[in-house]
RNA sequence: GGAGGCGUGGUGUAGCUGGUCUAACAUACGUGCCUGUCACGCACGAGAUCGCGGGUUCGAAUCCCGUCGCCUCCGCCA
């Protein structure tokens, strides 16, 4: 570029720059070469503008414009001026200038891109995670990482506003029996041993609060080695946040501020808050979820009551059995073909449910295949207890509680979503609270920690001896979820900084004091040293992100994110490594694995 | 681990109930023409054997089996 430096990025000029110098610099987005008339639009992070060569002009940088290609980078030295009346283009942000070239200077050629970089037609998503570097180059993506970029700074000084320090914790750290698998590295000084890549800052942030440092966040790096998702991948971000001396008021309290100052901020939106809230117990109740999408209606009633006497025996025998008898009210859905209806049942019993039963009100007509069965009251009561109107279909379902809401719940959301019934453009966040403190191991049978074992269950749930499954199961926890149009977005909660109570709560794990002391004997030896009351919660910022960007996959405001398989298109990881490497670490792989893995990556091969 | 979808010139798609498919369309690419376009236009040209392997058949992009890759969902993971 010689002595040429940058006076202006494309996307910035306007009217106000018409008559002056400019220098630009930036990429060929298209020329267009009409013989003596040559446009060349050029392209920078920040937009794009209309650059001008006429064969009466300058005749050096009319020779060069001739030479031109897509993608090639350019410096251009011109005038700005206001386009002629009638040439503007109401299109483009800087459509009411162009800029008449004096000098050219190509600083690089490029190879035509194995896809167009335009803003709209979207390649194959493989290639453009192998040319990443060209997929970025779009516009739309670049926007997505300035969001994010603004997102991180709005959270960084909100929370240094608020006393918050940020602090590095430890990113290879010790494998930890509980949550998800670990990523795995090797010693090579102590072969044989290894260290776990981070789930997530969980132990060392409760440190810090036995530090004192009262107020630590961090845009932490985690690692899970779990099988992905749309909106899963192997290393995210967390927002990190804990606090000591705090209840779950005062958390709530500024994450609603951290929130709103976001979408101010960032999306120029004001959000109203505190945001509703709803305890678990009826979150699973009303929506058959534990992160409802507030954003539209068809919440589940119980109708177990009004039909447990009916001549329908699926639904005597249900309420005898102590299930339930549940049912949504579709708004307008009483239309529904037989072959809708037939996709529904389907739907339900592959999510474990026996079937659905249908209602539907029509005009002057009532029409159901148990209609027979029912008497009039018992008809009268399901139409009261859903609120069903000329034109609704009502949706039942019957059998164990917590399988037919949560298939009643999925319901909802398909329907909602097929039948338009979800508006567009609005934030419904919900904290949802108290979620139970234990779960059962659907494999093992065992008792665990829902969260994680440092939460702190509710207290007076947990007053007396009755250690019963069924006890166990009503324990709530001081835990909390901050959840968005059916997303969850964060999660925290209350920790014990008590022995007494930690130890009730390994008990109830059923951990022996030995087990519990070998598990996590670090951070109790911590605990018995002064730990003051604290909690904290952590966000998922690539959802977030994602959520600002309306994106539907975190991959799109990820510079460099993985397949669905957790490779990396772009840098072929994972590879093969030398022997040597393996050798020195003390590992050797096993034939029948390597066998397979070497099937798999032929590529990694050179 | 399971279920489903996709894989055709550089790119995006059509074809896929087997045979004029000797693979079509758009766009990109190359050459030429054009002074007001902004998805510029026009003309000419080059470019794929249909992800890979096997099978059925006189004949396979098309049917079957296997395999690889990408995506979505369940399990898993908060």
């Amino acid at each position: 570029m010689g002595d040429l430096r940058r006076t202006k990025y494309c996307g910035e000029l306007s009217v106000k720059d018409a008559g002056s110098r400019v220098v630009l610099m930036g990429w060929v987005n298209r020329h267009r070469d009409f013989g003596d008339l040559i446009f060349i639009d050029l392209r920078d992070r920040t937009g794009i503008v209309q650059v001008v060569c006429e064969s009466g002009g300058s005749r050096e940088a009319f020779e060069r414009a001739k030479r031109v290609k897509p993608e090639y980078v350019l410096a251009v030295v011109g005038t700005c001026q206001k386009r002629a009346p009638g040439k503007e283009n109401p299109n483009m942000a800087t459509g009411e200038v162009e800029v008449i070239a004096s000098e050219i200077r190509i600083l690089n050629a490029a190879k035509t891109p194995p896809f167009p970089i335009r803003d709209e037609a979207e390649a194959d998503e493989t290639l453009r995670l192998k040319y990443r570097y060209l997929d970025l180059r779009r516009l739309p993506m670049q926007r997505n990482l300035e969001l994010r970029h603004k997102a991180s700074m709005v959270i960084r000084n909100y929370l240094s506003s608020r006393g918050f320090w940020e602090i590095e914790t430890p990113m290879m750290t010790r494998s930890t029996p509980e949550g998800a698998r670990d990523y795995l590295v090797p010693s090579r000084l102590e072969p044989g041993k290894f260290y776990a890549l981070a789930q997530s800052p969980q132990l060392f942030k409760q440190l810090l609060m036995v530090s004192g440092i009262d107020r630590y966040f961090q845009l932490a790096r985690c690692f899970r080695d779990e099988d992905l998702r749309a909106d899963r991948q192997p290393e995210f971000t967390q927002i990190d946040i804990e606090m000591s001396f705090v209840d779950e008021e005062m958390i709530f309290e500024l994450v609603e501020g951290m929130v709103r100052a976001l979408w101010k901020e960032v999306l120029g939106v004001e959000l109203a808050t505190p945001f509703p809230r709803i305890t678990y117990r009826e979150a699973i109740a009303r929506y058959g979820s534990d992160k409802p999408d507030t954003r539209f209606g068809m919440e589940i009633r119980d109708i177990t009551d009004v039909v447990k006497n009916s001549n329908f025996g699926v639904f005597r025998d249900t309420a005898a059995s102590g299930g339930t008898v549940s049912a949504i009210c579709v708004p307008g859905y009483a239309k529904a073909t037989r072959h809708e209806l037939d996709s529904l049942s389907l739907r339900a019993k592959a999510l474990g449910a026996k079937g659905l039963v249908f209602i539907s009100y029509l005009s002057g007509e009532v029409r159901s295949a148990v209609k027979k069965y029912l008497s009039e009251a018992e008809m009268t009561g399901i139409k009261d207890a859903t609120g069903a109107k000329e034109g609704d279909l009502v949706v039942i379902a019957a059998g164990p509680i917590d399988l037919t809401v949560s298939v009643l719940g999925r319901i909802r959301l398909d329907l909602g979503a097929r039948l338009g019934l979800i508006p567009e453009g609005r934030y419904n966040f919900l904290w949802v609270t108290q979620f139970p403190l234990l779960a059962r191991n659907q494999e093992t049978g065992e008792w665990e920690a829902a969260h994680h074992p440092f939460t702190s269950p509710v207290l007076e749930d947990i007053e007396g001896q009755d250690f019963s499954d069924e006890a166990k199961a009503r324990i709530r926890a001081r835990s909390y979820d901050l959840v968005l149009n059916g997303v969850e977005l964060a999660s925290g909660s209350i920790r014990i900084h008590r022995r007494d109570l930690q130890e009730k709560v390994f008990s109830l794990l059923g951990l022996s004091p030995e087990e519990a002391r070998e598990k996590f004997g670090f951070l109790l030896d911590a605990f018995e040293y002064g730990a003051p009351p604290h909690g904290g919660i952590a966000f998922g910022l690539d959802r977030f992100v994602m959520m600002m960007a309306g994106a539907s996959t975190i991959r799109d405001v990820i510079a460099f994110p993985k397949t669905a398989r957790a490779a990396c298109l772009l840098t072929d990881a994972p590879s093969r490594v030398r022997e040597e490497q393996l050798r020195e670490l003390g590992i050797s792989v096993t034939k029948d694995k390597a066998l397979v893995s070497g099937e798999n990556s032929d590529q990694n091969d050179r």
